[in-house]
DNA sequence: AAATATTGGTTATAAATCATAACTAATTAT
DNA sequence: ATAATTAGTTATGATTTATAACCAATATTT
């Protein structure tokens, strides 16, 4: 049996669109189902005026008190002049603090202030919520075997190239 | 039992970054394994001078003779202005073709090349030897679940926000 | 200890990516 | 016939990401 042909004659691609090379690639559904997620992401967090990569560096600056920058900006992958405006933003709205280490006098280090630690509680809430909004279809299970799934791609790919989170 | 501290005083994240939140979160390592992915794939797609998206332009194009350009820009979530210099590039490196329609002499259909087909065949190689290499740990069952799993997030959030292919 | 190299942070700027407005020509709807 | 819509295009703007060069401070070398 060959592919099945439409009635009217051969305007084969005027209708429905074949993706079924496409479908064939693990890397396609994830970048789909990942530009989704973080489309949704920014949507979620726009009512906190943060943004994926403003939202990251919160988290990162709660859970590791007093990061320097440099330390931030390899953490999430993102060049360091590109950390400097990331970090004034969240500054200047009085999220986070810079000190001057005693240790080294270059560096700073980062900590979150009372303000910032609302916002990060606030944000959160919204972002678990959205977690769960867009992944509740999938059962414990398989949630955690994907989450396996992707540490493992990511462990093989970084002895290739170096990834970037953007 | 507090947390564990480091035998030598409080320098508490000069040394390993603490990822504890953004772990728990679906979203972060999908977006860290994709773009690790992606960026692979460009790797691999270099040496044929293309991208992702003027490989996956190809690719549609394969897999949909005769596709419009409008029809294409939809498939790929990609703006129709952004299109045409995708698919300038690819014609004018005659890997595709542009052929009016006689039925609505507004519209291009496109065609792939002799050459064109040629590049997509070792480009195709080269990518599923990327995806193979990338995948190679998990089983065919896992991969088949994350792909499943990715399908779900798609569908549940197209019907919130629109995602974009880029 | 002096000279040299490296690091943390910064500025300026360029490159790359992505989106919007406005237009022509052709088609469809009123 | 007129109006509205669609396909493709151009020009351009906004956003995002990367690069080069610099200062001050620290670390390394000799």
């Amino acid at each position: 049996m060959g592919k099945a042909v439409s009635k009217k004659g051969e305007q084969p691609s005027v209708d429905k669109t074949n993706f079924e090379t496409l479908n064939e690639f693990t890397g396609y559904h994830l970048k789909r189902a990942t530009n989704m997620m973080m489309s949704d992401l920014n949507a979620t967090l726009k009512p906190f005026e943060l943004r994926l990569l403003s939202y990251t560096a919160l988290v990162l600056i709660v859970d590791n008190p007093r990061i320097r920058m440099s330390q931030l900006a390899a953490a999430m992958d993102v060049e360091r002049p590109n950390m400097v405006v990331i970090v004034d933003a969240l500054e200047s709205r009085e999220l986070i603090s810079r000190q001057r280490l005693e240790t080294d006098r270059r560096a700073y280090a980062l900590n979150i202030t009372l303000a910032g630690r609302r916002l990060y509680e606030k944000a959160t809430v919204a972002v678990r919520a959205h977690e769960e909004r867009l992944t509740r279809q999938l059962d414990a299970q398989t949630r955690d075997k994907v989450i396996e799934a992707m540490k493992l791609i990511r462990k093989i790919g970084e002895l290739r190239t170096h990834e970037t989170y953007n």
